[in-house]
RNA sequence: GGGUUCGUAGCUCAGUUGGUUAGAGCGCAACAUCGACAUUGUUGAGGUCACAGGUUCAAAUCCUGUCGGACCCACCA
């Protein structure tokens, strides 16, 4: 196998060919062996990347984990499957393919039209879906592929589908009216992680508002103020509370109840808070606490839509609306301020708060639930201290907007009878009508304009089972991402008659970035508790940020990228991996650039050269010589004169623990200190005195030698898998295996000293 | 505002129930070596483990506070 002619490792030249060897006998497959029946199983269901870009260096660290634990528990004979799949990544994609396919040509999405933007969407898709295995493969990464998902397949959406409409029926997810993100350009809704806030220089204008003032930054909004509100400790306005005050301005005469709320700041301003629920997320949370009536003023193109100033843009009104109030003589003071707005990820737009009837799910239930897991140790999270932030996200859940007006994605299984639209009528007040209008008849209406029925169902019904019209209007909406990948590991085992399903869920680890522990492990949780009763994986492994040299954040803007492909080319899988794990704490970010890199690929060359001297020491050996090693590897220890046998136990074991307590980095960290410094400069050093050379040392050398290639061969696969082969083809070794990836790791014989240089 | 985390050699970082002389890699200095490896070996210099208190027979490790950096959550009317 390894050519022991050269005289250093060359990664390109063995990668590749050891790749294909893997996955042509199909070695990643959990069914590539037959196991006894109650075989432990040992599964993890991989993160899906997002299949719009090439993996980055995070996907690479979150392989190197998923496969070194895949490969140590396939190596103690576990029946192991890593599934591996890929995202369609609703918005993320959506803009990226739009970005890609209208590059210049001044046409929009809406130009094209759904079917055909789906349509290339999808091929855009696969194509780097393909590209994204491929690296994956590269890395390593022993998962079968004859599994793999994605997110879009048939399948997926369907029982994806299914629980939309199981939790419809149990009432759990409704349609309804509550203030959500907008983007006017993207024409949707957005979750938080799809908005991001920049600081901008506006203004803060103090209003009169009777004999009080408020100040604001969006004077527009006056016409949807349904109350003030200030802080009940702020001593100055304690004797409003409850009164309610007559307010003349640019609307006309109304009177506002004045309420206390501790979300009021009193250093703000002037500690008066002009509350509109329609326009304001905190204002939102604030009227749904004391009741208030929800006005809405500007509609899904941010422009207004109240009296005079229909029609005008958001900023336009806001300075006819400061004019106007000037006129009245109600515009106290001008101050300029920094300020924080919200804006839309990807198309930079200024995200408006708005009412909108959306589709959401009740959490709170759920979150309970999920939080009992972690209470009653169902689910443990690596490192622990994270658990108190997975908990108090989910203590302070709020109902979850799943609905998205995109086209990439999974369609919402609803059909309304009759249709559905929504207005803003003369009182500010938003309404969707469903069907004719006339809703709520229960008779058989017209089979013209529907009865307004809501019929969840993944195909379209012939007629309405209420009203028998034949004019029912599919949902156009589709699933947040998020709704289809927090049921990721049910799903992709085919659901919950399947019969991988009943082999392998629940499964054993969840290893991801720590970032997204809520939006995805948080919510993973809740679903699979709900669809399957059970926890989906017992242990969730978190792992930090991969940085550039300095310590930043890798990020498209800045253009400081570290491309894991390239690293690969330049210095060999193995090293990589090694760079990656070795040494890194769980959870915490680490740097990777050339030198480090490089470092690693030194050690690399140091284990194949160290094996270089193996080889020739016993080349010239007899027959009858390789067969007493093969035959007798260890059990001549103790008549060497030099071995390291309690060394080497005190290492298994340790690497062992490492392991099992997930400090993958300790273990890659003392294999590599051991093989190093204690195999390589002391012992091999040793077994160069002549007096050592003798059939018995040159066996418990081999074995020794072995010993550490199968501890290392989860952390750095490739050159282990070259050294087995070698190893076997010179008929050192006796093994029925034809790949290392099946043979024994090594276990803790004895119980004895710890030896110093070991990180326990 | 709430929370988390980090501060250890010139640099990058390990150091898990507190326990001999605090470690590795890179870098640096000297020496060695063309029969595993110059992608090497040996030896060495370099640390008041951010700072100040406290607990303890014993603290890099636990507690409190201070300073400095990073991140997360909420909010930004």
């Amino acid at each position: 196998m390894l050519d022991i002619k050269d005289v250093s490792y060359n990664p390109k030249k063995y990668e590749e060919s050891i790749i294909e060897f893997w996955l042509s006998n199909n070695l990643f497959s959990p069914e590539y062996r037959k196991y006894p029946k109650n075989t432990r199983t040992f599964t993890i269901i991989l993160p899906p990347p997002n299949a719009n870009a090439p993996l980055h260096t995070g996907h690479v660290t979150g392989n190197t984990y998923q496969d070194i634990m895949g490969r140590y528990h396939r190596m103690l004979q576990d029946k192991v499957l890593l599934l591996p799949g890929k995202d369609h990544a609703g918005i993320q994609t959506e803009i990226v393919f739009e970005k890609e396919l209208l590059k210049g040509s001044g046409r929009s999405k809406r130009d094209i039209g759904r079917e055909e933007f789906v349509k290339q969407c999808l091929e855009f898709t696969l194509k780097n879906a393909k590209n994204a295995t491929a690296q994956e493969q590269r890395i390593g990464l022993s998962a079968d592929y004859s599994r793999e998902k994605f997110s879009l397949d048939e399948n997926i959406t369907r029982q994806v589908q299914e629980t939309f409409i199981a939790m419809f029926k149990e009432g759990l997810v409704y349609r309804g009216k509550r203030i959500i993100n907008w983007c006017s350009k993207c024409q949707t809704a957005l979750a938080d992680i799809d908005t991001e806030y920049i600081e901008e220089d506006t203004k803060l204008y103090y209003i009169k508002y009777g004999d009080l003032v408020v100040a604001t930054t969006r004077p527009e909004t006056i016409m949807a103020d349904t109350a003030l509100a200030v802080n009940p400790k702020d001593k100055r306005y304690k004797h409003l509370i409850g009164k309610t005050i007559l307010v003349k301005s640019i609307d006309g005469e109304k009177e506002l109840p004045v309420i206390e709320d501790f979300a009021v700041d009193e250093n703000f301003g002037t500690g008066i808070l002009k509350v509109t629920p329609g326009h304001s997320k905190e204002d939102f949370e604030i009227g749904e606490r004391h009741n208030l009536p929800r006005i809405s003023i500007i509609d899904n193109y941010s422009k207004l839509t109240y009296g005079r100033y229909k029609g005008m843009k958001v900023k336009d009104a806001r300075e006819a609306v400061v004019s106007d109030l000037e006129a009245l003589g109600l515009i106290v003071k001008i101050e300029d301020i920094k300020h924080k707005i919200q804006i839309c990820e990807r198309s930079h737009t200024v995200i408006e708060p708005l009412l909108s009837y959306q589709w959401f799910m009740k959490t709170r239930g759920l979150a309970k639930e999920a939080i009992l897991a972690i209470e009653k140790g169902d689910l443990h999270i690596h490192p622990q201290r994270q658990e108190k932030n997975y908990l108090r996200w989910l203590e302070n859940i709020e109902d979850w907007c799943i609905s998205r007006q995109l086209w990439w994605g999974q369609r919402i299984p609803v059909y309304y009878c009759g249709g559905k639209r929504t207005e803003i009528d003369e009182n500010g007040d938003l309404k969707e009508i469903i069907g004719s209008g006339s809703t709520g008849s229960g008779s058989t209406g017209s089979r013209s304009n529907g009865c307004g029925e809501i019929i969840v169902s993944i195909d379209k019904p012939k007629k309405c089972p209420k009203c028998n019209n034949t004019n029912l209007v599919e949902e156009e909406d589709i699933f947040d991402t998020w709704f289809s990948s927090t049921q990721w590991p049910y799903t992709t085992l085919g659901g919950t008659e399947s019969k991988d399903f009943k082999t392998f869920y629940p499964t054993n680890v969840l290893e991801t970035g720590r970032d997204i522990l809520f939006f995805w492990v948080a919510r993973m949780v809740m679903m699979g508790l709900y669809r399957t009763s059970k926890v989906p994986f017992f242990d969730v492994y978190l792992h930090g940020l991969v940085l550039d040299k300095d310590g930043l954040k890798q990020s498209k803007s800045k253009g400081n990228g570290v491309s894991p492909m390239e690293m690969i080319d330049r210095f060999g899988t193995d090293s990589l991996r090694l760079s990656l794990v070795s040494g890194v704490a769980p959870d915490q970010d680490m740097k990777l650039y050339d030198e480090k890199v490089k470092g690693f690929r030194n050690f690399i060359n140091k284990v194949y050269n160290s094996s270089r001297f193996i080889f020739l020491k016993m080349e010239n050996l007899s027959e009858d010589d390789k067969k007493f090693i093969r035959e007798n590897t260890g059990v001549y220890a103790a008549k060497t004169n030099i071995h390291i046998t309690q060394e080497i136990q005190d290492l298994i074991r340790i690497v062992n623990r490492n392991i099992e307590n997930f400090e993958f980095g300790l273990a890659a960290f003392n294999l590599q200190n051991f093989y190093h410094h204690t195999f390589c400069d002391s012992y091999l050093e040793d077994m160069k005195n002549p007096k050592n050379d003798n059939i018995e040392s040159n066996a418990e050398l081999v074995h020794t030698f072995y010993t550490l290639v199968k501890l290392m061969h989860p952390f750095i696969p490739f050159i282990t898998e070259a050294l087995f082969q070698t190893l076997k083809d010179k008929g050192l070794i006796k093994t029925e295996e034809i790949s290392i990836m099946y043979e024994e790791f090594p276990k803790d014989q004895s119980q004895k000293t710890i030896i110093k240089n070991l990180k326990v």
